[in-house]
DNA sequence: ATCCTCCCCTAC
DNA sequence: TAAGGTAGGGGAGGAT
């Protein structure tokens, strides 16, 4: 209801305003004919969706038309919500990372279709208890710790990763294949080139800048005291928490490059990678633009066009080239601009930030719009680059208004009707109104904020859900209850890769996806974080997508899929992730030649690695005053802070070196000397120091990391009544993922002595509704796994009898629990 | 009711 | 030629 087709628009020629005719993706498109051409004959397969793994009779594109006509639905890649997939045969390493309890023999289908009613498929297994002959896999395999790594399973992989590293460093690429992924250099070149990744990469670091000026400042402004003296003073009536600024630099990448091209200021210029127009009837770029200057915009030129539709509009349009550095320094420079004024920031992008001024104007008593214009002109002179300057009562207001100031203006809000102001804004300036919604807005006749006003609320929330419903209505009248957040907390590190991506072989899928890889490990290394929760994202050529993009090495139409798995213990390692993502790769079953984009994603992410201890004692003392203005903070706890923070940074901040990040460690520091931190059991494995862990080879750390997922006896004695508290932490069932964790004991043929204990505790601490579960559940995995679990038939009859045990102690009466197994 | 996975959308 | 990255918010639908 809510989920539209994602409008894909290859050639992206399509124009801002007739909304394309893309409503319908092309793919649904076709979905829709397809299913139309072939009338169905049967419901025999109705709410069956398949997926055809491999070779199979009849073949995959007949069990496509079988499903089609009766109608079930044939996934072309395997789904999450892919019911069956159908084999005859899977290779080891597809069947490790497939549940088999749905791999089900094509038979299934022809049988079913033959006796014309849709037949037991159980009977049609692949892989079934019984069925010995079959390798033994399923459940074990499957639920085996994805990143873990044994010898004999990775070897085929590392072996053959080797083999075409060192082929590859010989040998040229194959046949027109330069400038695509498969180059073992096309990753660094591409990341070096790419504007998105640099922009991204220096928004999130202006993000960790800000985190990092706020935790060492003292809470003295000295620069205030110029605008006590140099502004006019007022009193400030305050009607509002906050006072809203919003900053944003005029088509900052052009801004900043014509430094360079002094000569073309004035001229409607775009910042792109082509060098624009060689002859006259040249209009096939497809680079796109990055920034375009104000006087190319008046021709209707827009960020992010392609430079062949931006000459159709403006045909005397000037290019000039990136100049990545000098985006970088001038970013620093309006930031710290800023930061010698007010820490109350909350960091946007690059070119973009958001401030309270309230503690400013209040200390200083001056007017907020005195203070903007002295900032911006600060601002110009320092960097030669104008900006803009919005000014509310919260951030939407603030926002709203930059749009009106620009370019080079300033605009306040405050004092202002603002549900008036709002009236004539189009709903596609609302922030969070792109594309889709700005399309779906228009079809219920809403064009404007105005219009927006006066539509129930209800109406809105069917379209748009219940909550972007309401915020849409609220935006509409100037209301934006989100408060700024000075503090961010990264929530994921991902390397995506949609450019560039045509490959041959399972081989350079393979070697690329290492290098990426190795760039996400390195990435989480340099924030010190290490993540539980690994995705593999692809983006696969749409059916309908011709196998040449319109755009030079584009990704062209295509499907996004993804996958994730849970990790049993944070990590950050290399080989851990490649191994890991592999098998999810190998689970999707593509080919090579298919994929037009590849990313990594960790997400989950755990706290700091080092000196884990001692940030989360510093995030403790801060947590109360973790978003306050700064100077608050000083206020409520003088001591405490300047222990914290002695390093003092006054007058001008300094640049964000190297030596200015390391400077950030003697917050740690100053714990060293604290031993009685509390850690919680589960980040036993941060005990070991990372320097000594990364010595070691992968598997040898894998095991390590195994090892203290069951945590001894942390060395730190805590306090009394933490003690329980801590054991308790300890319980595997007591962690979120115990499903996972003892599926891993029983597959990896552990002791079950932990589980035992681990259960008996949860009888005496009464957790019985939980043992309930655990005792099911075990019974249920032990029963489906064979082999060795006759070993763990036994070890389950000991669990239930030590369960029970306690039970009688305790309640003087027994669980009901399933039945030991004879 | 709450969680998880796999998306989609938006922003810069 | 061209360098379509990356993070966060959130919804649908299934599992628990
Ligand atoms: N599709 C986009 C949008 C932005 N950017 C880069 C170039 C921009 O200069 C910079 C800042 O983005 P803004 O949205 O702030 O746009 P500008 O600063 O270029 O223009 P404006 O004056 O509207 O802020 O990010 C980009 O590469 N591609
Ligand atoms: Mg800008
Ligand atoms: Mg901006």
């Amino acid at each position: 209801m809510k989920r539209r087709p994602p409008l894909d628009d290859d050639n992206g020629f399509a124009q801002h305003g007739g909304y394309m005719s893309a409503k319908i993706t092309k793919l649904e498109e076709q979905f829709n004919t397809i299913q139309s051409a072939c009338r169905q004959k049967s419901k025999i397969f109705e709410g069956i969706s398949i997926f055809v793994n491999g070779f199979t009779n009849p073949s995959g594109e007949e069990l496509k038309r079988i499903m089609m006509e009766h109608g079930g639905t044939f996934h072309h890649y395997q789904r999450s919500h892919t019911k069956f997939v159908i084999a005859s045969n899977l290779p080891d390493v597809k069947v490790r990372t497939n549940i088999t309890r749905n791999i089900v023999k094509p038979e299934w289908i022809s049988d079913s279709l033959k006796e014309n009613k849709l037949l037991d498929y159980s009977k049609y297994l692949l892989y079934t208890n019984k069925n010995r002959a079959q390798p033994q896999i399923s459940f074990k395999a499957l639920n085996k710790n994805e990143y873990e790594v044994k010898k004999e399973e990775v070897d085929p992989f590392s072996l053959s990763l080797q083999a075409l590293n060192d082929k590859i460093k010989d040998e040229s690429i194959p046949e027109g294949k330069t400038g695509t992924a498969v180059d073992p250099n096309f990753l660094e070149e591409f990341l070096n080139n790419s504007r998105l990744h640099h922009i991204a990469t220096l928004g999130s670091g202006f993000k960790f800048h800000i985190n990092d000026l706020r935790k060492n400042h003292d809470g003295i402004f000295p620069e205030r005291e110029i605008l006590k003296s140099k502004l006019k003073q007022s009193e400030m009536k305050v009607e509002s928490s906050e006072i809203v600024m919003h900053i944003d630099m005029d088509c900052f990448f052009v801004s900043v490059s014509l430094k360079k091209h002094p000569h073309l200021k004035g001229l409607p210029v775009a910042v792109t990678h082509s060098k624009g127009r060689n002859e006259s009837e040249d209009f096939t770029s497809y680079s796109e633009i990055a920034s375009c200057s104000y006087e190319a915009r008046a021709k209707g030129l827009k960020n992010g066009m392609f430079v062949g539709a931006a000459l159709k509009l403006c045909p005397e349009l000037k290019t000039i080239p990136y100049d990545f550095d000098e985006y970088r320094k001038t970013a620093f420079i309006l930031y710290d601009t800023i930061a010698k004024y007010t820490l109350d920031i909350e960091a946007v992008s690059c070119d973009e930030l958001y401030a309270d001024l309230m503690p400013l104007v209040e200390e200083c008593k001056i007017e907020v719009m005195d203070f903007v214009t002295m900032l911006r002109q600060e601002i110009f002179d320092k960097t030669g680059c104008t900006c803009s300057v919005g000014v509310g009562y919260n951030r939407l207001q603030a926002r709203m208004t930059t749009k009106e100031a620009k370019p080079n203006g300033q605009f306040s809000l405050l004092g202002m009707n603002v549900e008036e102001f709002m009236k004539d804004k189009k709903i596609r300036d609302l922030p969070g109104v792109g594309p889709n919604t700005a399309y779906q807005l228009t079809q219920l006749k809403i064009e404007t904020c105005d219009q927006l006003q006066n539509l129930p609320l209800q109406t809105l929330q069917q379209t748009f859900g219940k909550k972007f419903g309401e915020t849409l209505q609220m935006m509409s009248k100037g209301i934006d209850d989100k408060k700024l957040v000075f503090e961010q907390v990264r929530k994921s590190v991902s390397v995506e890769v949609n450019y560039g991506i045509r490959f041959n072989e399972d081989q350079e899928v393979h070697l690329f996806l290492k290098q990426v890889t190795e760039e996400l490990s390195k990435r989480l290394k340099e924030i010190s974080k290490k993540g539980k929760l690994l995705t593999l994202k692809l983006m696969i050529r749409a059916k309908d997508a011709s196998k040449e993009t319109a755009k030079f090495m584009g990704h062209g139409h295509v499907e996004r899929i993804s996958k994730s798995v849970q990790l049993l213990a944070a990590t950050d390692d290399a080989i851990a992730i490649q191994t890991t993502v592999l098998k999810l790769l190998a689970a999707f079953n593509i080919p090579p030649y298919e994929l037009r984009g590849i990313g990594v994603q960790m997400s989950k992410l755990d706290e700091e690695k080092k000196d884990n201890k001692l940030l989360e004692m510093f995030k403790k003392v801060a947590e109360k005053q973790q978003n306050a203005p700064i100077q608050e903070r000083i206020e409520a706890s003088p001591v405490k802070i300047r222990k914290i923070s002695p390093v003092k940074k006054r007058g001008r901040p300094s640049k964000l070196s190297n030596a200015d990040r390391s400077s950030n460690i003697s917050v740690a520091d100053m714990f060293s000397t604290k031993k009685n931190s509390r850690v919680s059991a589960k980040k036993t494995i941060e005990m070991i120091d990372p320097e000594v862990l990364a010595e070691l080879p992968p598997e040898i750390v894998n095991e390590i990391l195994e090892e203290y997922q069951m945590p001894e006896e942390v060395e730190e004695i805590p306090e009394i009544e933490e003690i329980s508290e801590e054991k308790n932490d300890e319980n595997i069932f007591l962690q979120s993922n115990w499903r996972q964790v003892t599926k891993s004991l029983i597959d990896n043929n552990e002791s079950a002595e932990q589980i035992k204990n681990d259960a008996a505790s949860l009888v005496r601490i009464k957790n019985i509704d939980l043992i309930y579960l655990v005792m099911r559940f075990l019974h249920r995995i032990i029963e489906e796994c064979d082999d060795e679990s006759l070993a763990w038939r036994e070890n389950y009859n000991e669990i239930a009898e030590s369960v029970q045990e306690e039970m009688q102690k305790i309640y003087k009466k027994k669980l009901s629990i399933p039945k030991k197994f004879i």
